[in-house]
DNA sequence: TTGTAAAAGCGTAAATTTAACGTTTTAATT
DNA sequence: AATTAAAACGTTAAATTTACGCTTTTACAA
């Protein structure tokens, strides 16, 4: 194991998960405090990353991102672009913060998004860490908030296309937090009857026997994603139209 | 202008154009003999790619690509994925590549893709570079193969949802020709009449008061794609099903 | 034990879109 | 003026989507 990072290669990842009827993504906190009348205070925020050790590709660094914030492992990750522009470092605080570290001025990122699912409990979160709702972030850093948007495009139409809503939602889920997740993410409403319609025709959704427990009205059936069955039918009837 | 390598960071293209009825992809021979029966001899093909250079942006670098392969600018670039795992080298061949240039072993490759019309002509084209059906590839170095089925991948996803299409046909093309593009491309087999009329109801596929000239029978009415139109009309029915 | 409220879940019918065809028109060539 | 092959138009049934109304189920409170 070579532990010597690739000093102008770095991999940042856009960690999302749906809350609060929201979709929030984690930030680290970036400050740097020169005590110098004349440099600017940094007190922003930026996506976490890592640079790539030299033996290591691309999508271990992006779960070792992942580990290193949350202490545990993740699966699914999705490269959706990289950043090398000799330009992307624009205001002061960002050429401050890069020197003050010592690191290289032209950096190249590759940027992969990972979903948290809305059960899961993130124990053990540094403090520098925090849920931010996509649509009301800080101040960032770099060009992070580009490459947030980006993320987010690209998160809109693979949930289209590819069964990515399942990351979002718990194993084992009811139609109606599937439909929420569907709702929020893409900013739609959707008709209940008619997505449930659609749903029930989709083999590898699969309704269990079990149901929710401890909810104060009539329970609702849970349901699983099957993995198996998706990958052996062909789909080109999506869930959603629009 | 700093024309100093980034020594561990390349563009590859992978240059895409439909001719004879198939869809095609530009590849440079990759030649190297050591004359040592020990060493094998290279004799394969590689995507058209470069170092990216310290004053360079990636997209710039794109271009740039295009412009040493043919001596013509090139404005649409998609870039689709970035390749850097530490294992791209599989082959004696191309180990024996990068030693002989003195090139790092690892490198960062952030792959592109360019579509070139069926009617362009690309004069001037280096006696390296030849058109290969994507179908029937020669053998390939690295993990280009792979680069490959990726950005075919990718064009067939977002021939539907983006207007791409327009990118591989003449500025001025026929409803015939676009059709055959789609199927071409998407491998499918589509109803002209069906076609026609789906076409027909996008507002943004102008058609002009100009014909085919030419032809032996009946020459078929040109159409234009306007962006303009494109960009500021909501699209979400799209043009093929399947 | 029974009533009630709220969410879960089922059903129907009109409107729209897709798919599968047949038919007519056009213009260059014979 | 006839021929021919591609271009272009039209029709209808099937499938899907959209827009709703209505019923069932369960926990909890009366």
């Amino acid at each position: 194991m070579d532990f010597r990072k690739i000093d102008n290669l770095s991999v940042d990842c856009v960690v999302l998960r749906l809350e609060d009827n929201a979709l929030n993504v984690l930030l680290r906190k970036r400050t740097l405090n020169l005590y110098n009348e004349n440099l600017p205070e940094i007190d922003d925020w930026v996506l976490p990353g890592h640079y790539v050790l030299k033996s290591n590709n691309l999508g271990e660094t992006a779960n070792r991102v992942f580990k290193e914030l949350t202490g545990e492992d993740h699966l699914n990750k999705n490269q959706f672009r990289t950043y090398g522009n000799a330009a992307r470092i624009k205001s002061d605080r960002d050429l401050l913060w890069v020197r003050s570290r010592g690191a290289k001025v032209r950096t190249i990122t590759v940027a992969y998004y990972l979903i948290v699912a809305s059960n899961k409990d993130l124990l053990d979160m540094d403090d520098s860490l925090k849920w931010f709702k996509l649509k009301s972030l800080p101040q960032l850093g770099f060009d992070h908030q580009q490459i947030i948007n980006d993320a987010y495009e690209d998160v809109k139409s693979k949930i289209i296309t590819d069964p990515l809503i399942f990351d979002f939602v718990a194993i084992k889920f009811t139609l109606n937090e599937l439909q929420m997740a569907f709702e929020t993410i893409l900013d739609v409403e959707l008709d209940n009857r008619n997505f449930r319609k659609k749903v029930s025709s989709k083999s590898y959704i699969v309704p269990l026997e079990e149901k929710q427990k401890g909810v104060s009205k009539k329970p609702s059936r849970l349901y699983m994603f099957s993995k198996d069955v998706y990958s052996h039918v062909v789909e080109t009837d999506y869930i959603i139209n629009k």
